[in-house]
DNA sequence: GGTGCAATACTCACCACAGATGAGA
DNA sequence: GTTCTCATCTGTGGTGAGTATTGCA
């Protein structure tokens, strides 16, 4: 059996802002969002100004980051990060013709756009989408015609917009998101948070305050060093309804706790942009490759599971005031789940030669076979004659 | 509730070899 | 103290076997 990753849940690196059910396939710079094949031609069909919107590939390393580079010689679409460490591994790779990458053709999702989405990479059930929920009954509501365009733009990040009408008067709304499934992903900060606030309300009660340290070193403290990522041990036991009491006073406190991410913010007086899940939590960490500096961003400075996860709390939730304005919250959100998924994926690769030279070598039902002589020529013929025809180097002594 | 089975999820050893490291001349 | 040579150790990724967990009857 196949290793499997786990993104999430689903083995994905970067999941659907839309429907969180799909691998995105494409970054929209418009709506600052990654988005699946199925979402994006659905959502950027629906008008001519959506249609507008400039979309990029997602980087086919990592895919967590939108592309910023197409590699010609292998075909990929990478982002900066994976770019300049894939391509720094070796002299061959150093020679990789690369271009900035181009947006994709606007004229690529028409009409008919779900067919042509459908032979893309990341092919998933639209029907699926549907279920969720939340998209259909957006798309569902009847709107102005000049409304159409703004609801297609702002549908996938500010469910806020939809919501808010109801106010925090529909307590269920904290779950509304798509039926739930949104601020399931949430739960863990949440969970960890409705600690927190556990720990503030509890009135200097030293019970109360034990009872808070001991659930949250079971919530920080992995009970295994690798693969359990720090995830809930037991949610039903350990959050249950505390935790869904505190939902409650989430949304009572913080209405705007639900998911109207702005991500052009600048600042959230944390000393955290508010846009920094693409931007900061996109950088070295992502890829793993040990820099030749120290990193001084204690935001990508951790490679492992455990250390890394105190000190996400330790430098942010665990000093947090008793009140966040909304956007810190957000950003924690994100910065957070980024710092979750990285975690989950992480590895470290110290020597990226090493890491050239072992994908390059040939197997045995993924053991390294030895290169015979005759592979070796070959191989050397075959860089030689590359290197001859489209000026990609080799690398010495392979 | 306890047991057995199947399905699924997860962990780890294995392999070759370039490069790093350390000891000795 | 510096340089060179040699031997040993380290780390890299895909696969399959083994183990653990979960769900169901």
């Amino acid at each position: 059996m196949m290793k499997q990753e786990d993104g999430g849940g689903n083995g994905w690196g970067k999941v659907c802002d839309t429907c969180r059910s799909a691998p995105s396939t494409v970054y929209c710079r418009a709506d600052s969002a990654f988005l699946c094949t199925g979402c994006d031609s659905r959502i950027h069909a629906a008008n001519k100004m959506a249609s507008r919107h400039e979309r990029v590939w997602v980087c086919e390393a990592c895919e967590r980051a939108p592309a910023a580079f197409l590699c010609k010689a292998d075909a990929a679409s990478l982002c900066a990060n994976c770019d300049s460490d894939i391509h720094s591994a070796n002299p061959l790779a150093r020679r990789h013709h690369r271009v900035p990458i181009m947006p994709i053709p606007a004229t690529l999702y028409g009409p008919q756009g779900n067919d042509s989405g459908g032979s893309m990479i990341g092919v998933h059930n639209l029907n699926e989408e549907a279920d969720d929920g939340f998209l259909t009954q957006d798309v569902d509501e009847t709107i102005d015609e000049d409304d159409e365009d703004e609801a297609a733009s702002w549908l996938l990040f500010n469910p806020v917009k939809n919501s808010n009408n109801n106010n925090s008067s529909n307590q269920s709304n904290g779950m509304m998101f798509g039926g739930g499934e949104v601020v399931d992903e949430y739960l863990d900060l949440v969970d960890y948070n409705s600690c927190q606030d556990n720990q503030y309300n509890c009135n200097g009660n030293n019970d109360d305050h034990h009872q808070y340290q001991s659930a949250q070193q079971q919530f920080l403290v992995p009970q295994k060093s690798y693969g359990c990522d720090g995830e809930v041990p037991d949610r039903s036991g350990f959050i249950g309804k505390d935790h869904q009491l505190h939902l409650q006073q989430q949304q009572q406190h913080h209405p705007s706790f639900q998911l109207g991410l702005d991500y052009e913010s600048s600042n959230t007086g944390y000393g955290y942009p508010a846009s920094m899940s693409h931007s900061v939590s996109m950088s070295s960490m992502d890829c793993g490759i040990v820099p030749d500096t120290t990193m001084s961003d204690a935001s990508v400075s951790h490679h492992r599971t455990s250390k890394g996860t105190i000190d996400l709390f330790a430098s942010t939730a665990m000093q947090l005031p008793q009140q966040l304005p909304p956007m810190d919250r957000e950003a924690r959100v994100l910065r957070y789940r980024e710092k979750k998924k990285n975690r989950k994926f992480e590895k470290t690769i110290r020597y990226a030669s090493r890491k050239a030279y072992a994908e390059t070598r040939p197997r045995i039902k993924g053991r390294f076979a030895k290169r015979t002589d005759v592979e070796s020529e070959v191989d050397q013929m075959l860089s030689t004659e590359l290197m001859m025809e489209s000026g990609y180097g080799i690398v010495p002594s392979f």
